[in-house]
DNA sequence: TTGACAGCTTAACGCCGTTAAGGGCACCCT
DNA sequence: AGGGTGCCCTTAACGGCGTTAAGCTGTCAA
């Protein structure tokens, strides 16, 4: 497709660009390497191994959100609010994007910048460094695994299409009348149920570290 | 290795089984067959395909799980606590487990039966249907997130052997001091930091939906 | 002009999931 | 007793995967 040089951010861009189109399991060397005009092994010049890859890629989405993040609003509930909604954002953002985010480790430090910042919000609430860690590990660990689960469930919540059938669930459920209320209420709307669990847990920080703080 | 008929839930068990020893990448139908001396189409007899098997060695980790929780305890918060545990506590019996596992959609409904006993518990406590589900998601999802991050980050968090080396990190990350005082607390003690996050989880549910309790 | 070296190609390896075709063996019906 | 009718498995093979080895081509310095 593209004609010009090739360099680590550039393959980088060009998969995340066909991971929305075929997948993760679709997301070959061979197919990267066509969509940039090259053969595969062309690809081993620039990184050591398809992991190599998929780490720049996990880092190139990290180096986005860092982008529009540009300084934390200083409330510490927002901040911590903004930057998972951030998070869940750049995700759903690609195909298996908590997938592809969430099985590496990044390449370099870009992440530590935003990631000081955010923690500095929280210490300057009062938040000692070791509980602004847990805080914010917590909120994190919840939106990783809410996305994962989402994008597990397919792509259309809503629309009868594809997505879960509820129906058919219900029915197979039958006896068991919470899980079946339960479906109703968790396979319908993720925006919204995001964020009822963000705010639980944005709560719950506020009560379990209101003693420590000033 | 063994010597006796084939059926799915061997199959499946077999597969856990030498999941510890190599892995989710190495864990291939032609190694999975050798162990039950059977050659690899044999498998194709019992499964569609590769990911009919993981979805059912899912189904078989939660089906021990809900082995072992018998009924839960009939406080909320400590239902909650004690299936959250025992889900991390199966997800860690196995490499990989928490990628297995969430990636999967179960193969029969024997997960409604557990899920409905812990629903009732927290409807009996005077959450909404809906309430408790929400609330039962954003454990649930705290946990699958937790584990795959601990996971990922290699088999032993302390041991000076393998997993991150938290002194190369912090000179990495010089200038970054929340950051550098983050992986210490991040890093170190992955039980202590699930409980206390679990623990955040479970007060945010608390003070969020006191109000509509009885 | 020569040589080094970055950046790519061609060819091939071993392994993967999966399919097609068929063989053996238990069981049942007559 | 003999012949069919499945079940459960094998052998053989296919296309595609990640990856490696070897070599070609252009650019630029000495």
């Amino acid at each position: 497709m593209a004609v010009g040089k090739i360099d680590r951010t550039r393959v980088a861009d060009t998969a995340l660009r066909l991971l929305n189109e075929v997948g993760l399991e679709g997301l070959t060397l061979r197919a990267i390497a066509k969509e940039l005009d090259v053969k595969a092994p062309a690809l081993y010049w620039h990184f050591k191994d398809k992991q190599a890859l998929l780490d720049e890629m996990a880092t190139e989405m990290l180096r986005r959100m860092a982008a529009e993040l540009t300084h934390p609003p200083e409330d510490w509930r927002e901040s911590l609010a903004v930057s998972m909604r951030g998070l869940r954002a750049h995700l759903l953002r690609y195909r298996d994007g908590a997938k592809v985010f969430s099985g590496t480790h990044f390449t370099d430090t870009s992440y530590a910048a935003p990631m000081e910042a955010q923690l500095r919000v929280l210490t300057d609430a009062g938040f000692t460094p070791a509980e602004a860690a847990r805080a914010r590990l917590t909120a994190y660990s919840y939106t990783i695994g809410y996305v994962i689960e989402e994008q597990v469930m397919g792509p259309d919540p809503a629309g009868g299409a594809e997505g879960y059938d509820l129906a058919a669930r219900a029915e197979r459920l039958a006896g068991y009348p919470l899980a079946v209320a339960a479906g109703w209420e968790i396979f319908q709307d993720h925006d919204r149920g995001f964020e009822e669990g963000l705010a639980t847990i944005i709560a719950g920080i506020d009560v379990t570290m209101r003693g420590k703080r000033a």
